[in-house]
DNA sequence: CTCAGTCATGACCACATGGTAAAATAAGCG
DNA sequence: CGCTTATTTTACCATGTGGTCATGACTGAG
């Protein structure tokens, strides 16, 4: 229980100002769109400041290097990622139900997150060099137990043996190529931007391929 | 009618050197191994000229500028991916044969060009400044085509009815991502590197899943 | 009011890097 | 050999940019 309030209160509480939090928000936002439109090294900390309304210099004063800046936004997007990265946590009772709310909400993601997951495409794409110890630990042990939970539903005979793995990483590039990709996507539908009813028709043709082309239900 | 040897001949015809040849042969390797890697603006031109063991002077009188050698690696994947990009191109008489093939020249793609694939992974990701005309007037015409030929397979009936630019997104994403994502896929299967049994099951699984998910056969 | 801590700006610098200019050397060819 | 063209090297520079330093302005709690 609190003692009284003039105690031991050695370490200010510094409660996170206000300003603070907003202006860390407004560089996080610049810096991911500048991110993955031009990569880490061809975007210039003036330029995002410029974008988030403030001086280079006070940018500095919120994230006192680049790097710094960049991890947070990386980590940012990936904190969204890991917490909808199993299929433990979809809801939904039948395999069934479970598979097609895992892609949905890796659709919602590519929706609503295209810039942060473009950065994180980036990075892996360079061979996750700030990444791969992360991924290690966190998500290689979450895929290994949606991995066994697919060998079990397998066994059960609910759906066709096949590779659990290759389905994953099927499941996680299609979903990811219309945050990752949209230029070329919204290309070939003849678009400037995605709409709504794309990610809908998304979500519904990969569901349908994946529950049929498994043979479930 | 060309005049007596001597007469004309203003515009030498000046040979490519087999000099040249090699070296922007060796240039363009580099080039596409470190932009893979660090982007762009991440990598300068004294590291590509060292890894291809030459000064950056003289990678300079080879490719007067940086500009010039990017666009040139994109160039070179752009030629291969075009080249298999449609569906006509593939031998097969059934749609399902075409498909099967269709899905593995994409793989064989990313296995035997990752780094190229992943400049031009980046290049879409970055919203395609460079490529967007080149991909409007080539890629967008050979999509349109292949779109109708499923469409005429789903009108015969041979397969379920879809929306067909989804389905090639599809293919297109999870194909390219064994290159792309192949820092991510190889951690995932515990492996330094991916081997030629990874690419054949991805393969094997990739072709299973949109066969029997059209319901064709 | 005041004063510590937060926020903001201006001046500046070290350094990497793309690119130029010119001179030197090697290769092909009559 | 002698001459032209192709290749390579040496020296150099202009620019962009990440980051430091010192200083000033603001703000809220006591």
């Amino acid at each position: 229980m609190p003692n009284s309030s003039e105690e031991i209160v050695i370490n200010k509480p510094r409660r996170r100002s206000r300003i603070r939090e907003a202006h860390e928000n407004s560089i996080i936002r610049a810096a991911e769109q500048l991110f993955s439109q031009n990569g880490y090294h061809g975007t210039a900390l003036e330029t995002i400041a410029e974008k988030a309304g403030m001086s280079k210099q006070n940018l500095i004063y919120y994230f006192s290097s680049k790097e710094i800046l960049y991890q947070r936004v990386l980590r940012n997007i990936l904190d969204i990622l890991i917490e909808k990265m199993t299929l433990m946590d979809q809801l939904g009772e039948t395999p069934t139900e479970i598979l097609t709310n895992y892609i949905k909400s890796k659709v919602e993601i590519s929706r609503h997150y295209p810039d942060a997951s473009k950065v994180f495409a980036i990075e892996i794409i360079n061979g996750a060099p700030y990444l791969k110890k992360y991924l290690q630990t966190h998500l290689t042990p979450a895929l290994e137990d949606d991995v066994k939970l697919v060998e079990k539903w397998m066994a059960e005979g609910v759906m066709d043996k096949i590779d659990p793995y290759h389905l994953f990483f099927m499941i996680w590039s299609s979903t990811q190529t219309y945050a990752d990709f949209s230029s070329q996507v919204s290309l070939s539908l003849g678009k400037e931007q995605l709409q709504d009813k794309d990610f809908d028709n998304a979500t519904e043709f990969l569901t349908h391929l994946v529950i049929k082309g498994l043979g479930m239900r």
